[in-house]
DNA sequence: TTGTACGCGTTATCAT
DNA sequence: ATGATAACGCGTACAA
């Protein structure tokens, strides 16, 4: 190791000077000063104090994500997305799973926050009436006055920016399409009870059968997102007959956990019933399910290059000299002390939230059907 | 925000006090000072900055990983591992992609240094003959004098202790299945062109064939890790019969591609041919590939608990008053000063480095056969 | 039991 | 073009 003191000491020159060298300041410096800093920083393998740094700025390098698990290739293409784009900006990436708990998503938004993150990246999906969304959005808000940034990246009201695609829209694209495709009686294995998205993407499926008249012959599975409920539910179906035409998974995982139901059932896909997904991860690709396309990995960047381009709020550093030090009232206080409430909102000289007024922004990104026909195909009997 | 200055001001107490209160200091604190401090910091949403306590440290409370790809599921099982055992013990997790580039690596690391990490977990293997090896050695070597550990996830020589699996037997052992059911012709599927963990897969299937007498009957096609490449592979053994009586993927995921390629072009898996892999994904499971179950999760956990539990090398803080400032020599000197230099050994007294010294450990984990019969069987010439 | 003062490594401000 | 120094927020010897 070494600190900038030390190679400022053996390059013979005073610390501001190897800082302005070892930074990368504008600031003049004679070739002859530069080269003997980098010599002895080189030397002396000098490596600066991101924490060091950090102190002195708004905020530090790091950008956060909070993702239900990474070891779930949802998460974790949006976890690339959000790194990618740290990376190129000389940010790194912090992780934290939380496993779908609004609690620890609280705790570790948190710990993020004590590393004063540059900004946190909400990439999972909440609860209807999850009773702890007021904490976390209250977490989000103090995370958000002191400079640290959030972004989710589901339809969720954190108070926060969001990067999104209509979940509705989705479920309605790939309903849309086994309906063109001939398919009447359909089946929908729904996400996790009460997720957000879950409700979502059952929405869609419904108003597209609706439209198509076929209201009736409608069917909701409760289901989950991973590969056990959507077989658990396929087995249920196939205890019921007759079968639905098609089968569409609240994902992809969901979608192959029914295939492989009903085809160790014998039944043929796409001969006899068709079968669908969402999200069209790389698993849909090795299954050749028909899905929809959605842009995680983009969610995940543009989240971060939000974070990253956001001008940062400038802590107003205390005037040098004078009466610095020991002012007990005056001085410092200014900052949290004096929160004169307003009436009605809570939040007058509270400080650093220059953003927390303007209503939150959300952005919509596209999606699109991705059609394959190992899994789904136009029905026999309607052409 | 607010800083301890502020929570002590607003307590009526001192900073040392207020420190002492808030850090689970054992310091004896009266129990209504305690509440006072408690209570001021609840009030001003105190956040104690991890960055300062940092640096007033050996290093921070935060691990890196670096990984080749996060959303590939062999290493996203890995960081949840690490991040698992990283957030239990109140770190924070720190992730990277490298893509398998070792000069990426270099600077990730150096990155991850920057923050003066507790360790970093290299999750990705290496290449035979890197050129750039030797940089990434000594990077991870000054690292490591610099306090920040190193652990590798494979087999790599990095100077630092390592927890992997036995590449060889885990070929091995799947080869050894597929002989026992019977097979002869078997095809294996190999990794990236020049990877370690490629050679040693490959060495572990030949050994297996050759101790069977079927050294002439075993095939090796270039492949990769991924689907793409799976399937490519077998197309080329399609375009020149007989087929093999099994293939062996270099991991699980080229093992699908085999199966689909397989299947695509009509021939019956396991009926003719049987497919097999390796790691057990999930993605094995839902295909219901016979694989080997590696202790992926566990590399990753036990890597950071490594890390974590490693007693820090206590940086000696200088001693106050007298003569801290300009004894340029001797003072900070004594920290790896009297290490009786063993014989050989061209680094006297580099600082910090207690460990380097003794040999890296390596510490092999088990693996197990996990056997689906969706994709291998039994041959039907050869019971 | 509590308070005082210093140092961690860096950048920014103010001289020179 | 370079140097000196005050912050940043914290833990911790040391004093009281």
């Amino acid at each position: 190791m070494s600190s900038l003191v030390e190679v400022a000491r053996a390059a013979g020159v005073a610390v501001s000077t190897a800082s302005r060298v070892l930074s990368g300041s504008d600031h003049p410096i004679s070739a002859k000063t530069r080269a003997k800093v980098l010599a002895a920083a080189e030397e002396l393998d000098y490596s600066p104090s991101a924490l060091a740094r950090a102190m002195v700025s708004p905020h530090s390098r790091l950008v956060g994500v909070l993702v239900s698990d990474i070891d779930n290739p949802y998460f974790s293409v949006i976890a690339r997305g959000v790194d990618d784009a740290a990376s190129r900006a000389g940010y790194v990436t912090m992780l934290s799973n939380v496993d779908r708990r609004t609690g620890t998503e609280i705790d570790r938004l948190q710990a993020m926050r004590d590393y004063r993150a540059a900004g946190v990246v909400f990439a999972g999906s909440g609860y209807v009436d999850d009773p702890r969304t007021p904490d976390l959005v209250d977490a989000v808000r103090r995370a958000r006055e002191q400079g640290v940034q959030a972004v989710s990246l589901a339809v969720r009201d954190l108070g926060c920016p969001s990067v999104v695609v209509d979940n509705r829209a989705v479920a309605h694209d790939i309903t849309d399409h086994l309906v063109s495709l001939g398919h009447r009686r359909i089946a929908f294995i729904e996400g996790p009870t009460g997720m957000t998205v879950t409700r979502h993407r059952r929405e869609g499926f419904l108003a597209r059968m609706r439209e198509a008249g076929l209201a009736d012959s409608a069917q909701c599975q409760p289901g989950g997102f991973d590969y056990e409920s959507g077989h658990a539910a396929t087995l249920r179906l196939l205890a019921r007959p007759p079968l639905p035409d098609a089968v569409i998974g609240a994902n992809d995982e969901v979608a192959v956990g029914a295939l492989s139901a009903l085809r160790q059932a014998g039944v043929d896909v796409p001969g006899e019933v068709s079968v669908a997904g969402m999200d069209d991860l790389r698993l849909a690709e090795f299954v050749g399910l028909t899905t929809v396309s959605l842009p995680l990995y983009e969610m995940g960047s543009l989240a971060a290059r939000h974070i990253i381009d956001s001008p940062p709020v400038p802590r107003p550093r205390v005037t040098t000299s004078a009466d610095a030090g020991r002012s007990s009232g005056a001085g410092p206080t200014r900052r949290g002390g004096r929160r004169a409430d307003p009436p009605g909102d809570g939040r007058a000289d509270a400080p650093a939230d220059v953003s927390a007024d303007v209503p939150a922004t959300t952005t919509v990104l596209g999606h699109r059907l991705t059609v394959r026909e190992t899994t789904a195909r136009r029905t026999g009997e309607r052409a």
